[in-house]
DNA sequence: ACCTGAACACCGTTCAAGT
DNA sequence: ACCTGAACACCGTTCAAGT
């Protein structure tokens, strides 16, 4: 008999909640947030529409979930990205910045969502998995630059506009706003950063 | 008889066409491209679902004509800032920024529709009125500022750099990325617009 | 407590038919 | 040449009903 190993509670799915934003983080990155349907997640998860509801006020709160992920996704990048540059401030802000960026060409749709009407902005990233969020990262990699004396001025204003450039060629990239070569857009990133950095200078 | 001033053609519509641009792109400034359906566009010109296709090869056709229509609206914008700015480069090179901004703020949705998948990005806007691109103008004042000494380094690069910082805020604001007052925002335009111009230094 | 089934008011798109 | 009308396969969401 199954019955006696069976956990309670775990009749139709161990946890349907999960189960639905794996499979809705699947469908979001193959077809975008557009392609992306409330049926089509619950069917992927096998269970009737109505289901999804019992654990989502609605379908944007699903997508909401599902950026929720791609936040914590973008922090792990970013964290793994600075281990790897070593101790230097400002390598290790180059390499937080490249994640960023490589993080959006690589999952453009994921990331769409991120920033769309839905996800609530990286500070959410912070809740869930317990780890950091992009923009908790971003300011501490500054005020490390900052206790180092290679970047002059307040934290958070600096913040924001090393954010915004990054932000601005990864969306101007993925969104196809200009028609590039790979090449080129590599040559693009670089002086973005170049120029951030050089922005930040004392 | 009303019959004799008719002109030819005009029978249900003079411009169909116009009138679905036109009605479209109300819908999308006031709901949102997720929130715009072709069918409420045919309702609201009064014709038939299907009268849209004559016009239009599909859904995605109707908001890249929305999107050009935004472009152009916005290169006016930005030829409008830079003449009232004055004839120094770098002062009319802000007022350039400081449209685009504003153009995003004031209608987010329409701007999110010209960087959507669908608006095939700023030098769409050259065609149709004949004006000049958003792009262009914003190459064209960075020439300017070379020429005036106020610049150095390849107009390209620059190019890129200047319009990721600027997109970047303008997107990062409209879409909450970032929670702010009014006041807090115009001083991250005025600390992005600053660098930018700062960056761009001989 | 959690899920199903059927229903409602919508979609985008197609195709024969009207004028 | 341009538009209508009806149909198709989908949506998101709701609500009574099942277990």
């Amino acid at each position: 008999m199954t019955s006696v190993t069976r956990t309670a509670g775990a009749y139709h799915h161990r946890d349907l909640r999960r189960a639905l934003v794996d499979t809705a983080t699947d469908l979001v990155r193959t077809h975008g947030p557009d392609g992306f349907s409330l049926r089509a997640a619950a069917r992927a998860a096998g269970v009737d529409p109505a289901a999804v509801y019992r654990h989502f006020t609605d379908r944007s709160a699903l997508l909401a979930a599902v950026a929720a992920v791609g936040f914590e996704r973008l922090a792990d990048d970013m964290v793994a990205g600075m281990a790897a540059a070593g101790d230097a401030p400002a390598d290790r802000f180059e390499a937080l910045g490249r994640a960023y960026v490589a993080f959006a060409l690589t999952d453009p749709q994921h990331f769409r969502v991120m920033f769309g009407p839905y996800g609530s902005g990286p500070s959410r990233g912070a809740d869930g998995a317990g780890g950091p969020s992009a923009y908790g990262l971003l300011v501490d990699a500054l005020g490390d630059m900052g206790t180092a004396g290679v970047m002059s001025g307040p934290v958070e204003a600096a913040a924001m506009t090393a954010w915004a450039a990054i932000h601005g060629i990864s969306t101007l990239l993925i969104d196809g706003a200009v028609t590039m070569t790979d090449t080129e857009a590599d040559a693009a990133i670089d002086h973005v950063i170049g120029s951030v950095i050089r922005g930040l200078g004392a």
